[in-house]
DNA sequence: GCCGACGCGGAGAGCGCTCCCATACTGGGG
DNA sequence: CCCCAGTATGGGAGCGCTCTCCGCGTCGGC
């Protein structure tokens, strides 16, 4: 083992060839003799011979592989594992398929965000997508700048080529099955308002209302199920009258059932809940939870293949993928 | 933008010196004058150099990233997403302390592992994390095969230095506490046999109970929920006046105690539980699960550690990391 | 029968970097 | 004052590969 890989040049002089003509045959171009195809296969083989992808990656300009960077503290949200899981699975699978290689990055500290720059801009990956949903975040606006392709899993606070769900879209089917359902009174429980998706699904919110001529009544949580049970609370509190919540993920939905059965309200029968995400847990609820589920697969392949093309073939820069409305008992 | 890169050369174009000097003052050598060391570093930053890290790693014969290459079919165990979250993770950021990048890869199917071996042996790696569990897998075996350093996350059915926690001992710890418990008759639910933790784990059971000398009765599982129910049905049946059941996972033991209720057995009045895992849902169930906890981050860092340390170095290729027994109410 | 076209293989440059080795220059001791 | 050690800098080779020429040979058409 010790010894040196065998080189292109080693595997010519086996086949009696030139070095040229090993790399023609080993990339696959059709001006090749099959005689002397054979005969560079052969030695190949017999020599076990694997391309240096240094080498290669340096007069090529590009290495097969994509680097997706993930910029969240580690689990801040409990219920983001299962999404990082799917997502990481998905995008990696995906990237196999079109013969390239994820390079997963977590990007947590400042740190590791410079660390991230530099090793993009080191040329080290064909392109950068993004796992990262705070409008703080720093990293989308610098990766936009580099001169490599970028896009980001979710709209980001920035200009970037990005997948999304369609979360405004979403919450407004949300809002339209509460009112078609006869409720009067919704009110709402938005997420934290530095995150995109959670400004969308407010707005969503908003629009259904606004359509209706019905007045909005918002409380502001954290995507926690902590913040959902205070925030019913208070939604409670200025409003008795309310006959339906809206909250902008299935965790803070599953507070708000919490808060609601402990102020003596039932759900649905005084009070119907819509929430969003569509979780695991959102099934075992009591009532099981009524909610918008988003296509987290479909939204992860889309993004693959967004980076894939180059900006100057693409349809579009922005793919914004449709939500489904899960109706279960709580609305 | 557009433009090509700066590169080492252009650097010293504009400091006015040699591309060996450059290079020294990159790669932090102490050589180097202070006063030439800053305006080349000035250069550096004028014109936004970053090293082309495939001219680097062609000559230096280096990457500076490592693989973590996970053969399991995606989501094949639900309870496996938390601890492929942590272990990515935690080896992610553990690589990034030492200014390495994980490389991640799935090798969930054939074709899929035939290009994680061209891929390492391409160099495009330093080395190779397994964190695969199952004894048919031939990646280990190939990967071991390599001249490139290769540690396993768990004991692989090869030889190949690794890192596990205390399978064996855990179950001791189990067996023996339901045996101080005043237990006479202690069943156990295994795991898949071609699993090296479920085999240890077994053996943990089978020499506690020798050196008791008391009779083992086994069921075996295949780790999830359903299994463990079905082999706690079989052991009622085959051993009526059971007291306890030690499960090789806590999905089975999950499983074990809801077969039990519907037996109409108390827990653990009746017959106590122990599982392994200590997984999140331990302590929701009725009652709360008495488990064997082991220390998947400090695995995860211990792994990292292996890895990066030079065979000759290592004081050792095997790491086995001790279990803790939490006592909750099951038993 | 000659010439152009075309197909296929080889030579060689060069990608951007590291590192060995030679060279210049400094200072201290004899 | 000269020489030699010691140290900082530059020159240059070469890592393994791709790709652009270039040339050779063959074939067909007029």
């Amino acid at each position: 083992m010790g010894s040196r890989r065998p080189t292109l040049e080693a595997v010519a002089a086996r086949a009696r060839v030139s070095r040229a003509t090993v790399s023609r045959v080993v990339n696959g171009q059709s001006t090749v003799d099959p005689e002397i195809r054979d005969a560079v296969l052969r030695a190949v083989a017999e020599l076990g011979y694997v391309p240096n992808s240094a080498a290669r990656s340096l007069v090529t300009r590009q290495t097969d592989s994509i680097a997706l960077v993930v910029s969240e503290p580690p689990t801040r949200v409990f219920s983001d594992d299962p999404l990082f899981s799917l997502v990481v699975r998905t995008v990696s699978s995906e990237l196999e398929l079109a013969g390239k290689q994820a390079v997963l990055m977590l990007a947590s500290s400042p740190q590791a965000q410079a660390r991230v720059e530099d090793y993009v801009s080191s040329g080290h990956v064909d392109g950068v997508m993004l796992l990262s949903m705070h409008g703080a975040d720093p990293l989308p606006g610098a990766v936009a700048r580099m001169d490599v392709p970028a896009v980001s899993y979710g709209r980001p606070a920035v200009e970037l080529p990005h997948v999304d769900n369609d979360n405004v879209g979403g919450a407004e089917q949300a809002v339209r099955h509460l009112l078609d359902s006869g409720r009067r009174r919704i009110a709402a429980i938005a997420g934290p308002q530095d995150m995109t998706a959670a400004q969308d699904r407010l707005t969503g919110y908003r629009d259904a209302l606004r359509a209706s001529d019905r007045r909005s009544i918002v409380a502001v949580g954290d995507f926690t199920r902590a913040s959902g049970a205070t925030a019913m609370r208070h939604l409670l509190e200025d409003d008795p009258g309310l006959d339906a919540v809206f909250a902008a993920n299935d965790l803070m939905a599953v507070g708000a059932l919490q808060a609601l059965r402990k102020a003596g309200r039932r759900v649905p029968d005084d009070v119907a809940v819509v929430g969003f995400d569509d979780i695991e847990a959102a099934d075992f609820t009591d009532p099981p939870l009524t909610t918008i589920r988003h296509p987290v697969v479909e939204q992860a392949t889309a993004m693959v293949r967004l980076v894939l093309t180059p900006p100057a073939e693409r349809a579009s820069d922005r793919v914004v993928l449709p939500t489904e409305l899960i109706v279960r008992d709580s609305a």
